[in-house]
RNA sequence: CGCGGGGUGGAGCAGUGGUAGCUCGUUGGGCUCAUAACCCAAAGGUCGCAGGUUCGAAUCCUGCCCCCGCAACCA
């Protein structure tokens, strides 16, 4: 029985390109969505842009150009994005898209108003005018400016929708100490605890003469939807929530894929709003941290920004997906640099995946007639064990988001392939022997199960590995993850080409 | 005393009470099927500093030193 799987990033800000950062949680969130198609689930992936605010509005303007004009040519440069990365989302959502999006906004937002949980209240507050935002008191310097910009802020009173939050911090509370959404990793969970402490009422609304570049409340012109139940309510308007369609068929969400920076917002507003308009809850959250580059943080003042597009024209799509995948903790910052991603190319996939592709390949074509008939006599015990362990590390490593230690897990199994070769000899061995086969057999069916699980990371290279073997391979394989060493039993493997995967980069 | 993360062999990291591990690099050896690839072995660390708890501490406690992030752009 297929279970669902639906899966979202969070939707991108169109104030500027694309950068690598994006990219990364993409590709994370494109592997969940790859292994659980794998393993047999039906799977929704969802990304897309958030357009709306007065910073958009504002950069649009200095471009010269309206907001729709300006969101549309950025947005397209992020679905441009999820082609060059190979990304298998199955929808895009846009929040400026009022015939696809805004009905569902209309319809949460009605849903918490009925609640009671929406009251319009005037926002007395500081504003920081180089901010462009309210500023806390307590944010202040001693002399009372803004410590960034060294101005006074003004005094401005406005009217907003504020939705009561306060009202569920109790709720929310039990829910993470119960573990009803899961956050991975685990250690976030008290930072969410802890900022559940100082939660106020929010506003959900900024006056329409300010912020004219969003989406109206429904029965008051006068206001303006501000960015939560605007932009969060993305995951639930593109599966329809809001028109006819049959969202429940994906809601709840299964996961989240967002960055550190927007747990707040994923962790403590957007479950309130669930509990308010009476939805499920999403299953959990996956946080991934923040690149650096050569050990700085990115930043467009620094100048150090790393294209993606750039990536992949100079590299290839699965080289820049392994490197992100691999060298990256899922849930951790790390970092960034041209010489880490030429030393994990040349030594992960030239040397070790790719060689040894190379090597059985020939191996088979010069010893075994191009041939091998996957017998079962002719595996050995050891390495069965070894695929076991494996999988299992894999699949472990994939349940709790740690995509980085799946690839590990499958690196070591190659290392272990590599070093039976040289134990086993093969270009030594008598023709047509049994100990040849046995040989061959096994690590012909290392590399066809490494394929397997490093086909959510690249897919490209996984086909090219499976075509490489003649390997026709069985939809039915597809569910049989746990106990794959057989699946290639009783098939026919005809070696069909040698050239190196990776070319080594030489420097 | 603002908050948080971190200081482990040349580099990058894992390791939260019981003989200090991994990857890369270095050195030596092996192999020749393979993309100067692959395999084996070795060298290399008083685990930031100083105290303390304990039979025993990288791991717990106290103090100190150093690095990074915590304004915007931005995941």
């Amino acid at each position: 029985m297929p279970n669902k799987f639906y899966i979202t990033t969070s939707i991108a800000y169109v104030n500027s390109k694309p950068h690598i950062g994006y990219a990364l949680e993409l590709l994370q969130a494109d592997v969940l969505a790859r292994y659980h198609r794998l393993v047999g689930n039906e799977v929704f992936f969802l990304t897309g842009t958030d357009e709306h605010g007065a910073k958009i509005a504002k950069a649009a303007e200095s471009a010269g150009k309206e907001p729709r004009e300006f969101t549309d040519e950025i947005s397209a440069e992020f679905v441009k994005l999820t082609k060059k990365l190979n990304i298998s989302n199955d929808d895009f959502i846009r929040t400026s898209d009022a015939e696809k999006h805004w009905p569902g906004v209309f319809k949460i937002w009605k849903a918490l108003k009925e609640k009671g949980d929406l009251y319009k209240d005037t926002y007395e507050g500081l504003y920081c005018v180089g901010h462009e935002a309210f500023i806390k008191k307590s944010d202040l310097n001693k002399d009372g400016l803004c410590p960034d910009h060294k101005t006074e802020p003004e005094k401005i009173k406005e009217e907003n929708y504020f939705f009561k939050l306060k009202g569920y911090k109790k709720d929310l509370q039990k829910i993470y100490e119960d573990g009803h959404i899961k956050i991975f990793p685990e250690t976030r969970k008290n930072e969410v605890l802890s900022m559940l402490k100082d939660s106020e009422d929010i506003s959900f609304s900024r006056p329409r003469k300010d912020l004219k570049w969003g989406i109206p409340v429904p029965d008051d012109d006068e206001h303006t939807i501000y960015v939560w139940s605007d932009a969060l309510t993305n995951y639930l308007s593109a599966i329809g929530y809001g028109k006819d369609a049959d969202w429940q068929k994906w809601w709840p969400a299964d996961a989240h894929v967002i960055g550190k920076d927007i747990l707040r917002f994923h962790a403590i507003i957007w479950p309130a709003m669930l509990l308010s308009a009476g939805l499920e809850l999403p299953k959990s959250l996956a946080v991934h941290g923040h690149i650096t580059v050569d050990g700085e943080k990115m930043s467009k003042t620094v100048g150090n920004i790393i294209d993606p597009f750039e990536l992949v024209e100079k590299y290839g799509i699965d080289p820049v997906r392994y490197f992100l995948l691999r060298e990256i903790p899922s849930t951790e910052d790390g970092d960034f640099s041209y010489k880490k991603l030429e030393d994990r190319y040349n030594g992960d996939l030239a040397n070790n995946l790719g060689n040894l592709v190379s090597r059985t390949a020939k191996l088979i074509e010069t010893r075994a007639n191009g041939e091998i008939n996957f017998e079962e006599k002719f595996i050995d015990q050891e390495a069965h064990r070894k695929v076991n362990e494996a999988t299992e590390a894999y699949k472990k490593a994939l349940d709790s988001f740690k995509l980085h230690e799946a690839l590990g897990a499958v690196w070591d199994l190659l290392s272990y392939a590599n070093s039976f070769i040289d134990l086993h000899k093969p270009w030594a061995a008598d023709e047509d022997s049994e100990d040849l086969m046995l040989t061959l057999t096994t690590v012909l069916g290392i590399i066809l199960n490494a394929t397997w699980f490093i086909k959510p990371f690249i897919p490209e290279t996984a086909e090219k590995i499976f075509e490489a073997f003649g390997a026709d391979l069985p939809a039915e394989a597809s569910a049989q993850m746990g106990d794959k060493y057989e699946t290639w039993v009783g098939r026919k493997f005809t070696v069909q080409k040698t050239e190196p995967l990776f070319p080594r980069i030489s420097n």
